[in-house]
DNA sequence: GTCTATAGACGGATAGAC
DNA sequence: GTCTATCCGTCTATAGAC
């Protein structure tokens, strides 16, 4: 994600040559470049923010250090994003979205072992594809969730309230132990963000590297074992 | 755990008034009662830096917030501990044998459910006991476990290396289910810590004082079942 | 041992030239 | 839109009187 960047860009002087006689076909209208830089900028700050605040913490990152990984001067970080606040928010929000891309893999299907399971190792895939953005999303919860109190209430627990009732149902059906649906679901996150979250500590106890691909594929099969055996579930069609 | 304090402690004018007349049955020693003096004041301060780092984390956390809660002058907590990461540390340090005294709980014994239920009640006693300690030694190894490496390689590895023997014991009797080792104790690990590190989200989603110490209790008892259900395990008596 | 005052470094944010 | 220089506040740590 580091990114050096050259000091005289060739391309916004030839924004500036263009000037007024940029609305051709060949050469794309100079607002249109200046989205791009925009949308580009404002990326690369995210990414190297979302970095920079899972290695030190909110208070303990540094808009220095985010605009030198961007390749950026400090100042043009609060050109794109006023605070270092405002940026920590948007990162937050990026998250939340691509959390709630996993969550909508738990179906409200039939069956619970598939919907359970699907939505086991997509939040296992999460957390692969994206340690840092859960390490940021956990220390901020850690730290008293005082910048997602809008989305846990708006956003989270209406997603919770409505599978707590698919989870209900299940156990009404049979289909699952008499588990509590709270408790079930926090475990459920609990276990898949402890391998993003505390891979240090993994990394310390079990060996230096983290895990291959395929190592962590197996271990995402068996959290995914683990769960369903937690929960007693079984497939509505074959009777177990 | 906020302290104020009266500005002419007249126990300190005795102190200097019995001089060196002191060494009485009566009067304990003046070096005796400095050392009480050193002894209350560093765990007044240690006390005070745990709610701190939970609050604001190691880099948010200042020692003028640290020492004014303690009611001390933020120079006397220079005094005690000569850096903020002098602090920090000792603080990890003391979670660390709350820790341990929990983790061993985990006796060797026969029984897998007896052993793995008591491990399970401890872990989250101590996650209603000291929650915000909890959270500093999340916080610490989310944020890269840079300053517990001494801890996890030569105080946690052995610890959960036996305990990975004494599972795959069970599993070689038919006592457990094919489980990881590893895997299982992070389950564990991940479960019983998060009602701790993350009641900020639990309270935002379930409703928003905490929980009572019955509820707490029942909480506790599901998290057994799920866990021993996880697992699979069974008494060596009873067949089941 | 206690406490006031302050040194010295760093961080967030902005002014203003280009 | 970019970037240098800088303001101003806060932080850790310490000096030195009591």
């Amino acid at each position: 994600m580091r990114h050096t960047r050259q000091k005289n860009s060739t391309m916004r002087h030839d924004d500036t040559a263009n000037g007024i006689t940029a609305n051709e076909e060949a050469a794309p209208p100079l607002r249109r470049r200046r989205a791009q830089i925009r949308e580009s900028n404002e990326a690369q700050l995210l990414a190297c923010a979302e970095e920079v605040f899972a290695e030190k913490g909110l208070e303990g990152a540094s808009t220095a250090m985010i605009a030198e990984r961007a390749g950026l001067p400090k100042a043009n970080l609060h050109y794109y994003f006023p605070t270092k606040l405002a940026l920590y928010r948007r990162v937050l929000e990026d998250l939340f979205e691509d959390w709630h891309r996993a969550a909508d893999t738990f179906e409200c299907s039939d069956d619970p072992v598939e919907a359970i399971g699907g939505y086991v190792r997509a939040k296992m895939e999460l957390s692969r594809r994206r340690p840092l953005g859960s390490k940021v999303w956990a220390s901020e919860i850690i730290h008293g969730a005082h910048h997602m109190q809008d989305i846990l209430n708006e956003r989270v627990k209406p997603w919770l309230d409505t599978r707590v009732t698919v989870i209900e149902g299940w156990i009404a059906r049979g289909l699952l132990a008499q588990v509590e649906p709270d408790t079930f679901m926090f475990m459920i996150w609990a276990i898949t963000q402890h391998y993003a979250d505390f891979d240090a500590q993994i990394r310390a106890l079990k060996g230096k590297r983290a895990l291959t691909r395929r190592a962590f594929d197996e271990q995402t099969e068996e959290v995914v074992r683990l769960v369903i055996r937690a929960c007693g579930a079984v497939s509505p069609r074959c009777g177990q």
